[in-house]
DNA sequence: CCTGTTTGTGGTAGCGCTACCATGATGAGA
DNA sequence: TCTCATCATGGTAGCGCTACCACAAACAGG
């Protein structure tokens, strides 16, 4: 422990009697509040939207925020409202892609509203509920739940019973037992396949993802609806099982490609999958999309930086998990001391994208030539 | 209606009149000084590490601090400090999959740390100045600063003059004149080049990074040095410029692997390109590691996301920028009122991560026939 | 008219921590 | 011995905000 005598660099300004604690003069409530002429507990009402304030004040409070550009601060808000909100994000290995969205998503909203966010992988459910138990006794409030662990039962039940917050982001459907953060899987699946249909194709493979998510399920669902909406027969030996994974994406790509009668479209359930295809493809001399049309799914980061840059669903996983962070923040406010909370649900909007991997299909791909040949 | 008079029998002063606003009972600085019979003070002091605290004093708390299992409050603490330091994080273009790992390391230590972040966009250097100039009117102090942005000496200089803190991560090489969080991107070069050379490899392919960053040109240089170490000479047909892009990748390689006497080894300068590679490897019937070794660069998800799984050299790019705030905070705390801080400087150490695409040249490649051939 | 109830607003006391003194104890120098 | 610097520690006053209560005004019902 070495002493230190470098003190020095003090500065005792014996002077006054007290320096100002404050350097730069962000504007306070209090500013805010001699601006439009009332008490800071009103204004503190209009920020936080509470009911009983006259519209005339309301206004005043209003556009003296606007005039002195205020900006309440974050650290004060946490402090005085007391306790800070501790939310815990588990997850049993989904797809890197999908979890580094995922996690930007709550990382992004914890931050703004100063939450605590602790991050924890959980090789299966069974260990995931040990953690659960452990993050419980810990009095950690709020849980957020990626696939597969959010179409578990028995977690989501586990973490209801001891009173947390436990909000499922992506499940294939919600149970209504908890809150849920959503897209229409089912119908964004149909929509694609919809979408493909449409520039002509009508042997369509399609690879199943990772059937622990209910998810796949649904999408393997949206898919056959619009197969037979379409007047489209299915012939099963071109829908593939895999599990998310690229490594799964090539080996379910490589039997539909290497199929006798070969599909001239794909669409494969997540973006993962989806790039393996192209890579298959590309081996096999297939050039995408004008051989072959690759459509995906999420719309990960790996779907623009391949080539060609893949056709897919957009979900919108960062502002899923933002909402979901949101959503515990708000029912863990409105809870009941001891009470349980009512569960919410949300559903956003999915979106297809349309980029360079998909494109009708050619003369030449819908004679079926053996793959190889001239 | 409680009138305070028949609530308590107990203190007609004032005293007790006022429920706990404390629910939950997280142990605070106060239970911690009891415990250690010393003032809250000297526990605040023994957490923020400063000096003069008496050994056995410390002791004492750390213990209590322990036994307690205390943590203090992130908002109390900020709020108490006086003002929310702020930082910036610019961007221009890097490769996306750099850019997630970026904002993660980013993300996660200013939620740790409570500090402020905003993440920015810019087109170009032109534009980057135009919104740090804005951003430092805001009174913004803080600004990292990812390639190709750190290496353009006039956005350092701007932000210095206007007393801001800069720190560069992963500039080619550290100007001194500011903060700066980087590897030895040479000397990684030179020890991926030389563990392909080791592996057997003569006739090995570089591609060159965005010319617009420095790290570029010095990875290129550790590429040169190996191979002339080796007493390898250096065939300038089997190096080819790319962008960092997947699809400057596919260009780079298409060249390389199209010649008359292609490499048995290429070594890109990231993941995107070495993924790229990969890809157009396999367009070609070239069997990777088997008929041609291909390395990448970052360990970005990318690397492990594809197969097979890249070799690559791993920058630790999370703990680089999480280094980058921290590093930003601390300087902040020193640096007098109004004056100029002293620059610091962090070199962390890279990984070579030997995944499953290299190997041996194989007899046939060393015979380097065209390839396709059987 | 007096009692309640509702509504809008203000006052006050913290939330948990740290900056800034103040103070008593030690040691160094006169 | 008496200064005066230095150290180790304590006390106090906030940081900016919100929970909680108080209270006056406006209305309702008796």
């Amino acid at each position: 422990m070495t002493k230190q005598a470098e003190t020095l660099a003090h500065n005792p300004t014996q002077g006054r009697k007290r320096a100002a604690r404050r350097s730069n003069a962000a504007p306070t409530i209090t500013d805010v509040a001699r601006e439009a002429q009332c008490s800071p507990m009103t204004v503190s009402r209009v920020i936080n939207g509470e009911e009983n304030v006259r519209e005339d004040t309301k206004q005043k409070v209003l556009g003296a925020i606007a005039k002195l550009n205020y900006v309440p601060n974050r650290a004060a808000r946490s402090l005085a409202a007391g306790s800070q909100l501790r939310i815990a994000l588990l997850f049993d290995n989904p797809s890197a892609s999908y979890l580094s969205e995922f996690l930007m998503g709550a990382l992004e909203e914890a931050s703004r509203q100063d939450i605590y966010l602790v991050v924890q992988a959980c090789e299966n459910v069974a260990e995931a509920q040990k953690v659960i138990r452990k993050l419980l006794d810990g009095g950690i409030e709020g849980y957020i739940l990626p696939p597969p662990l959010c179409d578990d039962q028995n977690v989501l039940d586990l973490i209801r019973t001891a009173g947390g917050i436990a909000v499922a982001v992506g499940p294939g459907r919600a149970s209504g037992s908890h809150g849920a953060v959503l897209i229409d899987e089912f119908q964004a699946a149909y929509d694609m396949t919809k979408h493909i249909i449409g520039l002509g194709h009508e042997r369509i493979g399609f690879i199943i993802g990772n059937p622990e998510q209910v998810a796949s399920g649904q999408r393997l669902e949206g898919y056959r609806k619009a197969m037979g909406d379409a007047g489209l027969s299915i012939d099963e030996g071109l829908i593939a099982q895999g599990q998310f994974t690229y490594r799964s994406g090539m080996v379910a790509a490589e039997k539909l490609l290497g199929a006798a009668h070969r599909p001239t479209a794909i669409f494969a359930s997540n973006d993962d999958m989806a790039a393996a295809t192209v890579a298959m493809a590309h081996r096999r001399h297939l050039d995408v999309p004008n051989d072959v049309t690759v459509c995906g799914f999420d719309d990960t980061e790996l779907a623009s930086s391949i080539w060609p840059e893949l056709t897919t669903i957009r979900q919108p996983i960062r502002e899923m998990t933002a909402e979901a962070v949101a959503m515990i923040a708000r029912v863990h406010k409105h809870k009941p001391r001891g009470g349980r909370a009512k569960p919410e649900q949300l559903t956003l909007a999915y979106q297809l994208i349309r980029r360079n991997s998909d494109a009708g299909p050619s003369l030449a791909a819908s004679f079926s030539k053996p793959p190889g040949s001239p």
